[in-house]
RNA sequence: GCCGGAAUGGCGGAACCGGUAGACGCAGCGGACUCAAAAUCCGCCGGUGGCGACACCAUGAGAGUUCGAGUCUCUCUUCCGGCACCA
């Protein structure tokens, strides 16, 4: 073995063992225990970044450990291969998108491959390749025939000089990005996934999923949003027309509070009084102008105008005024709200601003007298008054009561509303899934049939950022109409990419299948037993593939009870980097902190910093690595210094997955530091012997130390146990340290043989490719993937003697050495014994003595 | 505004059930080797007092429960994330 760690020759060497063996090849075992591993694929923007290095790394300690505890792994890679970036690169370098994207899919596989990343590259797929969307069509059709896709018009940014359609992301502060035009809303037909007819089953089924975080579950079912109440209908006249105002509430209990009605204003009722009044017709084009998105509109002022409409209650049979509010919202449930102010906090505001009357109608604990005006409204739940029949009676009974006497006249009904939309997957763009759907004017959308599939898009087009390019192409456009054969129109907007990445984590279980979406191998190795991603993808992306995953199950039949497609879900943290700029002008200029030397004070803190050539920079603190901010580091130039090795053991040492990880190029250097002791240790190690350790040839000393190893070793594999993989690095670390003391003779080397043995294979996980060599090298076997995860010795964990810790009071006094099997007087005695516990015992009454046998000994005085 | 989460040395972080706070690493300081530097190795490393044994203080702030609280309960502060004026 060389004496210097040469982290390059021993990782191709490694790696290329692997490839020769097949290693990361597996396929269907039912004798075995399935773990299916996944990480979430890549898009192919050019090369890796580190948030890619963090979420592959944690990948594969997982996949590795499950193999060495003898589990069939999965773990494959693809390609999120369709989307915006291609296009735009297109325009900039006039490279078809389908070039470059592959261009890019074989740099970041390299990139993988020096990583070292246990991965099946025998399952690869890239979702442009026509073998893959494919089935995105076919599932497509499927749906489209079952009314689970369907047609309609939604909203869309439309740059007038472009004439194109445009990404939420293309749109800079109301104009396109290219153009600068003001950008207008167009509503133009598109295609809807009917994910709306699962939302009871998403919302109940995430209560089932006890492996994912609870933010996550939390988010998606503030997403979906629930909510339960009565829809109640307010009949008024218009032009001697009876017509009903609807509107829901969750809070029907208080409608006979109800002072005013309130409607958005898109609302038909605000149209039409427009009409005839200026006024309001010009307050209505004002609310329409007001983003309505962000949040700090909570707290802009309420706003309003009269109708002049009036609306009659359903119950008590009042007339009550019809307002336009900016606070009501046309988008959820009827676009008008019943107004309460006794209960409602913007109803509250609303009346307040207008001078509406306020009628209390739930008894407020300081009594049901509460003088006008009030000074805030009670929305909790509470008795009902002032509301005839409905007095005395709580929430719940007076929702029934009330939704029963509704019902009664037909003018409400309980209904549950939600929040969550239908999914809108048109885009007018071109690099994408094409849709499948032949325009026939006499049949009108006919669904491309299943042996017409697939339909390709061409792959030789170079976008100009004009319109969608697939529309200038007649042989794409021109088609017959598979149902009459008559001349027709192919459909030329694209899937959302999103439909790409719902499903390819059950395509991964049926690698080179033409002939159907999935078969029976996805019975196998669905669902995912551990699913690691960034945390961006906690509603959207898991969503969907929640909703693909029923759907699959529907029209395959495979799968069957696997509901959820992702059992576990780990979502990594961010990677952080400082920092710095200059200031050119009144200009950040931003310096890459691979650039900048920094000047610390005794403490360690930065005092001042300066580029490499002499020039000052101010020091800007922790940030996400961004380009914006020119603080990424370079995964490519790390592996090239370092290894992949150190930078593996950097990214999982460093700090908890889940949590944000701080890049420093010290903890680095560290990393690096590491490798070259586990390297010199074993360049000195000689031959491993085999032979065993024989616990009663031990000294005391190498009794401790072989305690010492098999504890933290007890620690790691619980570590392990709930992905805390950064103490379990370190737990090489401490037992690296425990083995460089051990003596170098004859009595300690069986020790020595099997601490080693032990620290390689916790290693490997993270640093395969040094634990690797060593192992083969040093002869401990021929392949450490094929070893077995090492456990603790119970023996090893047994102690004769035990240390205890003395309080007095809860403070720390002294500690003593008992034997194990030592009773509590005998511990008691001792105690008092030692001399500085005397100082704090004597002369003072000991009222009880604290035994927590194996830890302490509190003497309360 | 509402809903989550977090707060521990100069820094990243550790501390399983309430039981020795600060493991491991980074930075820093001192030393060895060297003509010198790098690399490597050894020692110190929360604060205050003390020659020392040791004592006191200390896990964002304040209370509480307990023999004992970083950990449990309540109130508050700050930071991070999510969002929907959702009727």
């Amino acid at each position: 073995m060389k004496e210097a760690y040469e982290p390059q020759t021993v990782e191709r060497e490694a790696q290329q063992f692997w490839e020769s063996q097949r290693s990361f090849h597996v396929g269907e075992d039912p004798a075995r225990q399935k773990f299916y591993c996944l990480s979430m694929f890549p898009y192919p923007s050019g090369k890796l970044h580190m948030g890619h290095v963090r979420n592959y790394t944690i990948g594969d300690v997982l996949t590795r450990h499950h193999r060495m505890r003898g589990a069939n792994v999965l773990q494959p890679m693809g390609w999120d291969a369709f989307g915006l970036p291609a296009e735009n690169a297109a325009m900039a370098n006039r490279v078809p998108p389908a070039k470059w994207t592959y261009d890019n899919i074989a740099t970041m596989k390299s990139q993988l491959k020096s990583l070292g990343f246990a991965l099946d590259w025998a399952r690869e797929l890239a979702t442009c390749s026509p073998d893959y969307y494919k089935w995105n069509q076919w599932l497509f059709t499927r749906l489209f025939k079952k009314g689970l896709a369907y047609k309609k018009t939604g909203v869309v940014n439309w740059d007038p000089v472009d004439q194109t359609v445009l990404a939420n992301e293309q749109v800079i502060e109301g104009r396109g990005w290219r153009t600068g035009a003001l950008v207008e809303k167009r509503e133009i037909p598109m295609y809807f996934l009917r994910i709306t007819a699962y939302a009871e089953e998403l919302l109940a089924a995430l209560d089932r999923l006890p492996g994912w975080p609870e933010q996550v579950k939390l988010m998606q079912k503030n997403w979906i949003g629930k909510s339960e109440g009565v829809r109640i209908g307010f009949e008024y006249e218009m032009q001697d027309q009876k017509s009903v105002l609807w509107v829901f509430t969750t809070r029907a209990d208080t409608l006979m509070g109800a002072t005013f009605m309130a409607v958005a204003a898109e609302h038909p009722i605000a149209v039409s009084a427009s009409r005839k009044n200026p006024e309001l017709q010009a307050f209505v084009e004002e609310c329409k102008k007001g983003a309505v998105m962000e949040a700090d509109l909570a707290q802009i002022e309420k706003k309003g105008m009269p109708t002049g409409m009036f609306v009659t209650h359903p119950l008590s049979g009042e007339k009550l005024p019809v307002w336009v509010g900016n606070y009501v919202l046309m988008g959820y449930g009827e676009g008008a709200v019943m107004g309460v102010p006794a209960h409602d906090e913007r109803d509250y505001a609303f009346a307040l601003q207008y001078q509406l009357p306020i009628k209390p109608v739930i008894r407020h604990p300081l009594g049901d007298t509460v003088p006008p005006p009030w000074k805030s409204e009670y929305a909790e739940h509470g008795v009902c008054i002032n509301s005839g029949p409905y007095d005395g009676l709580p929430f719940e009974k007076a929702v029934d009561a009330i939704a029963a006497d509704l019902k009664a006249k037909g003018l409400g009904e309980k209904q549950v509303q939600w929040r969550l939309r239908d999914w809108g997957i048109s885009r007018q763009r071109y690099w994408g899934t094409p849709i499948p759907i032949v325009h026939c004017a006499a049949c009108g959308d006919v669904p491309v049939p299943d042996e017409q599939l697939p339909v390709v898009l061409p792959e030789d087009v170079v976008p100009d950022g004009t319109g969608n390019p697939l529309n200038k192409r007649a042989s794409y456009v021109d088609t017959p109409c598979p149902s009459c054969g008559k001349p027709a129109r192919r459909e030329t907007d694209t899937m959302d990419t999103f439909v790409d990445s719902s499903w390819y984590f059950a395509r991964f279980a049926c690698p080179a299948q033409d002939k159907t979406m999935l078969d029976e191998r996805a019975n196998y190795w669905m669902p995912v037993d551990q699913y690691i991603g960034g945390i961006e993808h906690a509603i959207l992306h898991l969503l969907y593939s929640r909703f693909f995953q029923r759907a699959m199950q529907e029209e395959t039949g495979l799968m069957r009870g696997v509901d959820e497609p992702f059992t576990n879900l780990l979502t990594q943290g961010m990677v952080l980097a400082e920092s710095y700029y200059t200031d050119a002008g009144g200009r950040r200029e931003w310096v890459n902190p691979s650039q900048v030397e920094v000047e610390r004070d005794a403490d360690g803190k930065i005092v001042s910093a300066k580029t490499k050539d002499g020039r000052p920079v101010i020091h800007d603190g922790m940030g996400t690595m961004s380009k914006s901010k020119n603080n990424g580091v370079d995964p490519q130039e790390l592996i090239e210094k370092y290894g992949a090795d150190t930078a593996r053991f950097f990214v999982i040492a460093t700090a908890p997955p889940t949590n944000t990880l701080e890049w420093s190029d010290n903890g680095v250097a560290g990393a690096y530091r590491f490798m070259k002791r586990l390297w010199s240790f074993g360049a000195g190690f000689g031959r491993a012997q085999g032979a065993g350790v024989n616990p009663s040839s031990l000294d005391a000393a190498l009794k401790a130390a072989r305690f010492q190893i098999h504890a933290v070793l007890r620690q790691a594999n619980y570590d392990m146990g709930k992905h805390q993989f950064n103490t379990v690095a370190t737990a090489g670390n401490k037992i690296f340290n425990v083995l460089d003391e051990l003596p170098r003779d004859d009595a300690a080397r069986a020790l020595l043989e099997e601490g080693f043995s032990i620290l390689l294979r916790l290693l490997s996980p993270i640093t395969p490719h040094v634990t690797h060599h060593l192992w083969r090298e040093l002869g401990f076997g021929e392949d450490i993937m094929k070893a077995a995860w090492p456990e603790p010795d119970p023996k090893a964990l047994e102690q004769d003697e035990v240390e205890l810790v003395v309080q007095v009071n809860g403070k720390l006094r002294g500690s003593i050495r008992v034997p194990k099997a030592a009773d509590r007087a005998a511990i008691e005695e001792l105690a008092l014994t030692n001399a500085n516990v005397q100082r704090f015992v004597s002369g003072q009454q000991v009222k009880k003595v604290v035994v927590v046998p194996g830890r302490l000994v509190n003497l309360v005085v």
